[in-house]
RNA sequence: GGGGCUGUAGCUCAGUAGGUAGAGCAACGGACUUUUAAUCCGUAGGUCUCGGGUUCGAGUCCCGACAGCCUCACCA
């Protein structure tokens, strides 16, 4: 349905034209058989020196090389004259190809005029070096694979345009230096994670996306409709209750990793939807969760090939040895303000001091709104910041004799909220009180609005003593691949639609 | 939602005081059997995001809209 008339798209759909004339499906088919570019690469050394001893002295021996076959994009080309190379990248490398007229027949030569960049095609060939010492295919035969009929972006400096890059994530993969590596790294990541939650016994499973009511967490639900029940419905904004009753139904160590939905701003560390780690250990308590995730985060690193110890995100150094430091909340607080953590007071005289709005705000809210602009971005870490107060921690256990303090921890790095973990509260009465405290005086929007009455049945049904832990994914791998955004370690970042 | 910045050829970017738009890459034609961001010669390619306004004249100045980025707010 050619409406465009783009004289760039015209020229490939002339050759386009050609090929299909050749006999050739411009739009090609299975194609087996072939070796990774990267694999292709290692068996330089069985380059070697075939009829040595027939060599004249002084003269260069004849090298040979194994016959590989390989496909992929077209991602430069260079002709001169009867010679072409060309670049060609699979997904896990690129190598140059070597086209010599009188090397692959006419019928080849014929084809390879009909190549543009962006093209896909598969290739036989002996992998050698030319003059210059370049690792290359010399072709003996072309496959036509796949017409590109768009031009690509700029050889050199790819795409630049970082709404091009997000609305076309198929150029920024196949183009952009480092890109696409960047998301098997993810992919890496969240394998590790899942393998070592194995090796710890947990099982994963699938709650529910849509629910009835939005808890777990503090944030604004994205609102769906379900026709045959006529009742509004709310995308998951955590995975923590459910995951909960879990516990109460026996899964032991439980885990989901999926999808969660806040409708709130977008920024460098805010997607609307995002992917989380929740797990629940019975028995445990959040030293057990400090282990856990310095194991979680330990084996992620290795998974990419990364040294713990020498790992930087933002130019900043990280050692990731564990055991990673533990420092109460009053210690970094007291550390980063010069103030006195249990001196609500001076506490409210800073805040105000830092332009915070105190009035009628709990000492707790205000400590931690202080906490949020002053001290955050401050704990390069790793560091588990535990012990936070209590009042800002409904679905915590307390600390035994200290019903002011709650059995919490967040990973710090480089300012960033990596992971959360509470020992989880399974006092039935105590979270209901909590419940029903938060609920005063707020508006109607927010989505811990209502009370989630199934939930308190089911810790009245006896919840096991348990470790919690979240890990935000997203900031994980950010963290790990040294990714500023996080819209560069999601794929489909959500973008407003392009006009139509 | 507030504030700031950006939007020019398919892509990467220039654009001088306001005087009818330039380069590189890509494309097209030509030369080249060892190039590697190949090189050399030539050709073609534009609703300057969109809509108003000021002006004899707007890519440029003003207003508005749209989109992106940064930042603040929201996000226990």
């Amino acid at each position: 349905m050619p409406e465009s008339i783009n004289p760039l798209e015209a020229a490939r759909r002339e050759k386009l034209r050609k090929i299909a004339e050749m006999g050739i499906d411009p739009w090609g088919g299975r194609f087996d058989n072939t070796q990774p570019i990267a694999a292709i690469r290692n068996r330089e050394s069985e380059i070697v020196a075939v009829g040595a001893g027939d060599c004249h002295v002084g003269q260069p021996p004849e090298m040979h090389g194994p016959l590989v076959r390989a496909a992929g994009r077209i991602v430069l080309q260079r002709r001169a004259g009867k010679l072409m190379f060309l670049d060609l990248r699979d997904w896990t490398g690129q190598i140059q190809l070597l086209i010599g007229k009188s090397q692959v027949g006419e019928q080849n030569w014929q084809l390879a005029q009909q190549l543009d960049l962006g093209d896909i095609i598969g290739v036989d060939g002996e992998l050698n070096r030319t003059r210059t010492g370049e690792l290359s295919i010399f072709v003996s035969q072309l496959h036509f694979l796949t017409k590109s009929l768009e031009p690509p972006p700029e050889k050199y400096h790819g795409l630049q345009d970082p709404e091009l890059r997000q609305r076309m994530r198929y150029l920024d993969l196949a183009y952009n230096e480092g890109v696409l590596q960047r998301f098997l790294k993810r992919t890496h990541i969240v394998q590790s994670v899942r393998q070592t939650l194995a090796d710890h016994g947990f099982v994963e499973v699938e709650g529910p996306t849509l629910h009835a009511i939005a808890g777990g967490a503090a944030a604004r639900p994205f609102i769906t409709h379900h026709n045959a029940l006529d009742i509004d419905l709310y995308l998951r904004i955590a995975l923590e209750l459910h995951l909960k009753r879990l516990l109460v139904g026996g899964l032991e160590r439980v885990y989901e990793l999926g999808r969660v939905y806040r409708n709130e701003g977008i920024s460098p560390r805010h997607n609307p939807e995002f992917t989380m780690l929740e797990a629940y250990q019975a028995y445990g308590d959040y030293h057990t969760m400090m282990e856990l995730t310095e194991q979680i985060v330990l084996q992620a690193i290795r998974a990419i090939g990364a040294d713990p110890a020498q790992m930087q995100f933002a130019g900043q150094k990280l050692d990731f040895t564990a055991p990673f430091a533990r420092r109460t909340y009053d210690e970094v607080f007291a550390e980063h303000t010069g103030v006195p953590a249990d001196d609500p007071e001076a506490i409210r005289r800073y805040a105000t001091q830092i332009g915070l709005e105190t009035a009628g705000k709990h000492p707790d809210v205000i400590k931690s709104e202080v906490f949020e602009a002053k001290v955050e971005d401050a704990l390069i870490g790793p560091v588990f910041v535990i012990d936070y107060p209590a009042s800002i921690c409904p679905l915590t256990k307390r600390k035994r004799h200290r019903p002011d303090i709650a059995e919490r921890f967040e990973l710090y790095v480089c300012g960033m909220e990596i992971a959360n973990a509470y020992t989880e509260l399974n006092d039935p009465d105590l979270q209901e009180e909590l419940f029903s405290r938060q609920l005063e005086g707020l508006p109607e929007e927010q989505s811990m609005a209502r009370m989630d009455r199934d939930f308190i049945r089911a810790l009245r049904h006896g919840m096991p003593p348990a470790g919690g832990l979240g890990i935000g994914i997203d900031r994980l791998v950010m963290l790990l691949t040294d990714t500023p955004t996080i819209r560069d370690v999601i794929l489909f970042p959500l973008l407003r639609p392009e006009a139509q």
